[in-house]
DNA sequence: AGTGTCGCCTGAATGC
DNA sequence: TGCATTCAGGCGACAC
C-alpha cells in the first residue's frame, strides 16, 4: 500500500533512469488503469526528454521538454519496475505500461489490482488538476505545522483518523502512517479532528513528520505488493509500533497483554485502526 | 461544505 | 480438493 515514503522511494528509484533522458516510445498493454490511459499519452510522450520529476502527496509527476508530462499514482497494489539496458527481463503479469528509453533502459508499471492510474498533465496546469486543486500540505515541509493542523481540523467532526486520511487536510499519508503517527502522539484514533488542542496538533504534527522520516530512511513498508525499483524490500514494516500488531505490547505502557491489553484492532469508516486503548487517549 | 457510503480490482487467506 | 466468501484499501462519485 504506497502511502508517501514508498511513493518517494520509488521516485527516486526511476528518477536516473528517466530525467535528463529521452522517452523512446511508450507501451501500454492495456487501455485502462483505474480510469483510461489517454490514447495518445505514447504519443505526447515518444521522443521528448524527461526534464523533472516531483512527487505531490502519492503522486509521481514527469514532465517532457515543452511542458507536457504524465500523472501517475500507484493505488493500492502499484509497483515500478526499472530494467537497466543489460538486464534481461521476463514480462510479469499485470505489466500495464512499459516507459522504453532511448539506451535500453526500461520503466515498467505493474499493478495486479489496478487502482493505480496514469494519465496526461500539462506542467503549467498540473496544479489545477482535480487531484490537487484541494490536495493540503506537503507533511514534510514546514507549511505543515501544528497551527495550520489546528485550524484545518477546527471545523471537522469526523475522527482524528479520518482527518489525517484525508488528502485535502494533509497530503499523502496513509492507514499505515496514520496509525502509527497517532500513536506516537499519544492520541486516539477515535477522537474527534475538532477536539484537539493546539499542544495535540503540534504533537501530532512532530509524529507525523517524525514517522514518515523514518520510513523513508528504512526504504517505505513491504507489505504484499511493495518494492523498491530494483525489486528490493522496505524494511519499515519491521518498526511498526501498532499497525498490524493486535495483541502485541503496547512500547509506551505497561498494559497487561494477558489481560486483554495491548495493542487493539478496530474498524473507522470501514478501515483498520491499530492503537494502545490505554496509553492513546 | 462537511459527511457517509459505495464500488472499483485481484490475490491471499479463510470457511465449508 | 475445490469452490465460495471475506478482506485489504485510495479515492472519485454520489446522496444527503
Amino acid at each position: 500500500m504506497p502511502e508517501l515514503p514508498e511513493v518517494e522511494i520509488v521516485k527516486r528509484g526511476i528518477e536516473p533512469v528517466l530525467v535528463g533522458q529521452v522517452i523512446e516510445r511508450v507501451v501500454l498493454n492495456r487501455p485502462d488503469l483505474r480510469f483510461p490511459i489517454p490514447e495518445d499519452l505514447p504519443h505526447v510522450l515518444a521522443g521528448r526528454r524527461v526534464c523533472s520529476l516531483r512527487r505531490r502527496g502519492k503522486y509521481i509527476l514527469g514532465f517532457v521538454d515543452g511542458g507536457d508530462g504524465f500523472v501517475l499514482h500507484l493505488g493500492m497494489s502499484g509497483v515500478i519496475k526499472v530494467v537497466q539496458p543489460e538486464e534481461v527481463y521476463e514480462s510479469q503479469k499485470h505489466d500495464h505500461v512499459v516507459f522504453e528509453m532511448e539506451g535500453g533502459g526500461r520503466v515498467v508499471f505493474n499493478d495486479s489490482r489496478r487502482f493505480g492510474s496514469l494519465l496526461l498533465c500539462h506542467e503549467a496546469r498540473w496544479h489545477m488538476e482535480p487531484a490537487f486543486i484541494k490536495m493540503g500540505p506537503e507533511p514534510l515541509e514546514v507549511e505543515f505545522d501544528g497551527r495550520y493542523l489546528f485550524l484545518a481540523l477546527r471545523r471537522r467532526r469526523v475522527t482524528v483518523k479520518a482527518a489525517l486520511l484525508d488528502q485535502a487536510v494533509v497530503a499523502g499519508v496513509g492507514n499505515i502512517y496514520a496509525c502509527e503517527a497517532l500513536f506516537f502522539a499519544g492520541i486516539s484514533p477515535e477522537r474527534i479532528a475538532c477536539s484537539l488542542s493546539d499542544e495535540e496538533c503540534e504533537l501530532l504534527v512532530q509524529a507525523v513528520k517524525d514517522v514518515l522520516g523514518r520510513a523513508i530512511e528504512a526504504g517505505g513498508s513491504s507489505l504484499k505488493d511493495y518494492r523498491h525499483t530494483d525489486g528490493d524490500l522496505g524494511y519499515f514494516q519491521h518498526q511498526f509500533s501498532v499497525y498490524d500488531q493486535s495483541g502485541k505490547a503496547c512500547a509506551r505502557c505497561d498494559c497487561d497483554v494477558e489481560a486483554g491489553g495491548g495493542v487493539r484492532r478496530i474498524v473507522q469508516s470501514g478501515r483498520s485502526s491499530f492503537y494502545c486503548p490505554r496509553w492513546q487517549a
